[in-house]
RNA sequence: GGGCCUGUAGCUCAGGUGGUUAGAGCGCUACACUGAUAAUGUAGAGGUCCGUGGUUCGAGUCCACGCAGGCCCA
């Protein structure tokens, strides 16, 4: 059977063919049905959602899993990939109220939830089957008939299971986080909701410098003077109706601070402040400079003051301060509240460099006071539930005497009230009793952008509201420890991003305020005294029917009872004292879906517990950079939580795909690449190829469609040159590569052997590139191996041994040793090129798999994705053939650019090339090799000159590391004398291996070691040298060297001519000639022999007469006419 | 504002532990080859290694501070 040959190839058409099939044979079942038994690689498939249409940059990220999923089944592992679809969440919520044309008040009113959740439903698998056509036609291999779906009620049972299981543990709790909060609708907004334009607005507000007084103890001594020193902090707000409420002041670490002693500007009195020193200027006035403190009088315009100290933030963290307003206070907070704390939003744009910190009316608030442990400043309601000062309608509570039932914002006031002209906004007032007080350093009005309700158009407060919460912070050194033990590639993303965020944990606020998604299992009695989380179907069933003999449920569940909204909100559960139940109303976080996966797409534990087990944790997963705090962090909390291991051991972060330019691709501005016409058009194996080779996956990667047409012509087209060559021949010759009876490789020619090394290296390298989730360097690698080494170099120059007639055992070695580097290299780039290795694979394969099944051996799989990788054989690896064959490259080169310098074309043979060596097995490495040098050169010897000959020219040179390491800073004298070492010098030290020198009267012994001589140069000859390789080339052309140059430009002629007229390969020809020059004929006679030999010539003869081509050989003109022989 | 990444030839990228002449491919220019031929080979031109300081005998590489772009978070 012959070798499939190609006329011209379609990467494309390659793709359909081989998914055919692969569909046709079922390859991907087999490639894990083949592997039963033996050990699993576990990956996880990050759940993509179908609602949207999938972008180029998905064939990247699915690109990276495809290739370690492939890479480990050909190491014979058993690599199951579950398919998975994420369902669930805001973007489909969003879609469906924008196709509906409504707004998240509507439902319930214009549209029941049961129809929204329908739609949503409906919407969130619309794209599904372009995605499903991606996923086929890029070779991504995963299970997309078995997919988890996360609205599936099995998955929903999985998820309730592992909450319940994280309820058991006390780890899911109910407490309030700070969110944007509409008073006048009496709704808590999102952060979409926040984005909308329009919200954010330019107002004028009265904005406070507060003066908050330093209590002296051991931390805080070093600021005082003396025990009168009156010394206070300064900070700005622009929400003085937060004072009350403040628990901490924040500052920066890093920022310098300054203890500045004055006056206040409203009461009089001396006092001494603090602040960041680069904000002195604002609120200190120049002209102020020189007056002295003693001078100033009550009322005076200019006030004195004095810098008199100056610290780092970090010195004055913890000191402690009075509380401001004390309306409200207990024992805990006067033990860890009112402290200076770290704040890494804390800036010296504005304000003073310290931010006051009201806990729970400000979301940076929020989150610094909760890792500094600061209490917050709360008063008990009726229910004995903790309550901030301000009330749901804005307004401030009893406790604050002075201002109790004020509304907070002077906005949610009445028109009428607002205009009775001795109306104060309760800021004012706030400001008016500071400075009373002596507790303002400075009141004014200040105009910045605040958030305002899309729905009351009335401005929005930052307000702590109702969440449940999973306790992440309880096992957070768990977390961070274990983090420790996963792969991460990059490793600054696992250490950097996902490790600060770790060390900077704060619990999981699980609570969304939703209608499409998981349901809390959780139900509460009304006094909130009895709680039950629910934790499978089963168990709700249960209950239900305890609800129902407790008459609060009218009936058991249907058995098709659907677990989402609006349904479970309609279920009442009994408690164990018999009051009503009802669910707490809030949605999961999506992200708690997708990071349940591991259990959840089995589901685990009420199914497929041995196949959970035996596929937890993942082995690999791989998802955009995006992901750390989304899919990475949930799997990752989830594992440690619950089973106190990570979830996965190796994860990649792949980074964008950006345009060309280094844009981001965006649909709006139109520069978004169109994936499904990349692979249509340049096939799926040049894209996936470039995307892998083009930059490291965790590096953004900026696509251009040029980039891809470069791969397809450099790599695979040289590749699939090559793969020509091999089946032209072979089919000529009817070679069949007979796995039973290969030479052996001690057998075959030197320049086979070395090849064969050169493939060997090549699979121990990239087998430990893949091992180290390294695909760039692997792809890399491939790509070098098969342009540099295997087409340029083994098939360029052994082309002579396939031109031969017969098939002898050269040749037979060379087909072999060609077409196992070519098998092998299909197995190697078969992860990242997938269709097209499997189409080599089977060009090369299929003719000899009858007998490769027949006989066991390693060809009898009829697809490369189901073999086993080649495994390296160190025995084949020959060190020394491949140190020669690197002379034998760069000898040519060297030469090649002499040749090119005395314009002398490659067809003059010239005598030879002398070659300066000073170390002998340097030339046992060239003389292993001479031969090649020779012909690729076309030279006829090639000469050595060692030390001995007298002739060379040496140089010496520092070794500047080794010096460097032994004499330091003396380097530059030392150096200089080297470089100033005569001829004799070099003898000398080569003689005696030491030569004693005299730096700055020091005597310092230099051996051998301490510096490098070479050759560069002998005198009289035209040299080149490069990386320590010189070579000198004779140019002498004799009479008998230009014949011979002659006689193989007419080869030349004599092959073009045959190419005219469209000979085949095989064909004879007569030659027939006439020329006038003396030389010419000479050499045509000389040579005869030779020519006829190289243009499958019969005959040679001069003839007068004027027929044939005429042709101009450097300034000689022939005539030659052929015809074909017989 | 914080964390992380990136910055080397026109473009895309390499450049263990610091070592004196910073590499490759593409592109460009020239030449060669013409039985792998819509291929191929060789050579050449092309550099403020983002900037500024510092450490060092010596910095693309180490440190600090910046700048530009990007991602995530606030």
């Amino acid at each position: 059977m012959k070798y499939p040959e190609y006329k011209k190839v379609s990467y494309s058409e390659i793709a359909k063919d081989i998914l055919k099939f692969w569909e046709d044979k079922n390859i991907f079942d087999q490639s894990v049905s083949t592997r039963e038994g033996k050990d699993t690689f576990t990956f996880y498939e990050g759940p993509p959602s179908a609602n949207g249409t999938p972008g180029i940059h998905h064939v990247m990220a699915r690109t990276v899993k495809d290739i370690f999923c492939r890479y480990k089944t050909l190491q014979g592992f058993q690599v199951k990939r579950k398919g998975g679809w994420d369902t669930h969440g805001l973007p489909v919520e969003l879609q469906v109220e924008k196709e509906l044309g409504i707004t998240k008040d509507d439902i319930g009113k214009k549209i029941s939830v049961e129809d929204y959740n329908a739609k949503c439903r409906a919407a969130v698998m619309k794209f599904k089957s372009q995605w499903d056509d991606l996923t086929r036609q890029m070779g991504y291999w995963v299970d997309l008939d078995n997919p988890y779906v996360t609205f599936e009620k099995e998955y929903i049972e999985s998820v309730w299971n592992l909450l319940k299981r994280l309820y058991e543990k006390d780890l899911l709790y109910k407490g309030y986080t700070v969110q944007p909060y509409s008073p006048a609708a009496g709704t808590g907004l999102s952060s979409h909701e926040l984005n909308q334009p329009g919200t954010y607005r330019d107002v004028k507000d009265t904005s406070v410098i507060a003066q908050f007084k330093v209590k002296k103890n051991d931390r805080s001594s070093f600021l005082f003077e003396n025990d009168a020193e009156d010394v206070r902090i300064i900070a700005w707000t622009t929400t003085p109706w937060t004072l009350p409420s403040n628990c901490a002041l924040a500052i920066g670490e890093k920022i310098t601070y300054v203890k500045v002693k004055t006056y206040n500007q409203y009461s009089f009195e001396p006092i001494s402040v603090i602040l960041a020193k680069d904000l002195v200027g604002r609120y200190f006035s120049h002209k102020a400079k020189d007056i002295s403190l003693t001078d100033y009088k009550e009322g005076d315009k200019l006030i004195p003051f004095e810098i008199a100290q100056e610290f780092k933030g970090t010195d004055i963290l913890e000191i402690k301060y009075e509380q401001l307003m004390p309306y409200v206070t207990n024992d805990e907070l006067e033990k860890n509240a009112f402290r200076v704390i770290p704040g890494d939003f804390v800036s010296t744009e504005d304000g003073t460099g310290v931010v006051h910190t009201a806990s729970v009316f400000g979301a940076d608030d929020f989150r610094v006071t909760q890792q500094a442990g600061v209490p917050s400043v709360m008063i008990k309601d009726e229910k004995g539930q903790d309550v901030p000062l301000v009330d749901k309608q804005g307004r401030f509570v009893e406790e604050v005497t002075d201002f109790a039932g004020k509304f907070v914002k002077e906005e949610y006031y009445s028109d009428e009230e607002r205009n009775n002209p001795d109306f104060k906004p309760t800021d004012v007032l706030i400001a008016i009793k500071l400075k009373e007080d002596n507790k303002a350093f400075k009141v004014e009005k200040y105009v910045h952008s605040y958030p305002h309700c899309w729905r009351t158009d009335k401005p929005v407060l930052y307000y702590p509201l109702d969440s449940w919460f999973i306790k992440t912070t309880a096992l957070k050194d768990r977390l961070v420890d274990l983090n420790k033990t996963i792969n991460w590639k990059p490793e600054s993303t696992g250490t950097g991003r996902f490790g600060n965020w770790l060390e900077n944990l704060v619990d999981w606020n699980l609570s969304r305020s939703r209608f499409w998604g998981t349901p809390l299992p959780i139900w509460v009695t009304e006094d909130r005294t009895e709680m039950k989380c629910i934790g499978s179907i089963e168990e709700l069933q249960n209950e239900v029917h305890k609800a129902a003999e407790a008459g609060f449920m009218s009936a058991d569940l249907p058995e098709d009872f659907d677990l989402h909204r609006p349904y479970v909100d309609d279920v009442v559960l009994v408690s164990d004292t018999g009051q009503k139940m009802m669910r707490e109303p809030d949605l999961i976080d999506v992200w708690f879906d997708s990071g349940a996966m591991p259990y959840a797409q089995w589901h685990y534990p009420f199914e497929n517990e041995e196949t959970y087990k035996s596929n937890y944790p993942a082995d690999f997963i791989a998802e955009g950079v995006d992901q750390t705090r989304g899919w990475f962090f949930t799997l990752h909390a989830i594992a440690v939580l619950l089973n106190d291991s990570v979830a996965y051991k190796n994860v990649i972060a792949n980074g964008l795909v950006l345009d060309k330019n280094g844009n981001k691709m965006s649909k709006r501005l139109g520069n978004a690449i169109n994936p499904f016409e990349t692979l249509d058009q340049y096939g799926a194996d040049p894209t996936r190829w470039y995307m892998i080779a083009n930059a490291n996956p965790w590096d953004n990667l900026k696509f251009d469609l040029e980039g891809v047409a470069e791969v397809q012509r450099k790599f695979f087209g040289t590749l699939t040159n090559t793969y020509s060559f091999f089946s032209l021949y072979a089919n000529l010759d009817g070679f069949q590569m007979d796995e039973t009876n290969v030479t052996p490789v001690a057998d075959r020619p030197r320049f086979d052997r070395w090849i064969l090394s050169e493939l060997q290296i090549l699979i121990k390298e990239v087998t430990s590139f893949y091992e180290d989730y390294e695909p760039t360097k692997a792809a890399r690698a491939i790509q070098d191996f098969v342009n540099d080494q295997l087409s340029n170099w083994y098939v360029r120059l052994s082309r002579k041994r396939f031109w031969r007639s017969e098939l002898n055992d050269d040749k037979k070695a060379a087909y072999e040793t060609l077409h196992e580097c070519l098998m092998v290299s299909a197995q190697l780039m078969s992860p990242i090129a997938p269709f097209y290795s499997e189409w080599l694979y089977k060009n090369l394969t299929d003719g000899i798999r009858e007998a490769a099944l027949k006989n066991d051996t390693p060809l009898k799989y009829e697809s490369v994705h189901l073999s086993h990788l080649t495994k390296s054989d160190e025995t084949k690896v020959d060190q020394e053939l491949t140190e020669s064959m690197h002379f034998a490259q760069n000898v040519s080169s060297l030469v090649h650019s002499l040749r090119k310098k005395e314009k002398i074309k490659v067809r003059q043979p010239l005598h030879k090339v002398l070659i300066p060596v000073l170390k002998p097995e340097v030339r046992e490495r060239i003389e292993a090799v001479e031969e090649l040098i020779k012909t690729e050169i076309n030279v006829k010897e090639v000469e050595y000159v060692d030390d001995a000959s007298g002739i060379l020219v040496k140089t010496i040179k520092p070794n500047f590391r080794k010096l460097g390491q032994a004499y330091g800073p003396k380097m530059k004298a030392i150096s200089a004398i080297i470089n100033g070492f005569s001829k004799d010098d070099i003898s000398a030290i080569e003689r005696d291996n030491s030569f004693i020198i005299d730096v700055d009267g020091e005597s310092i012994e230099l051996t051998l070691e301490d510096v490098e001589i070479t050759s560069q140069d002998i005198p009289g000859w035209l040299v080149a040298s490069e990386g320590g390789l010189t070579v000198a080339l004779d140019i002498t052309i004799t009479e008998e060297l230009k014949k011979e140059g002659l006689s193989r430009d007419v080869v030349n002629r004599i092959q073009n001519l045959r190419k005219d007229k469209g000979l085949e390969v095989q064909d004879k020809i007569a030659v027939k000639y006439a020329t006038s020059d003396d030389m010419m004929s000479n050499a045509l006679a000389d040579f005869a022999e030779y020519i006829k030999t190289e243009t499958q010539a019969v005959s040679l003869e001069a003839q007068d007469s004027n027929a044939g081509e005429q042709f101009d050989i450097d300034g000689i003109e022939i005539k030659v006419q052929i015809e074909v022989a017989n």
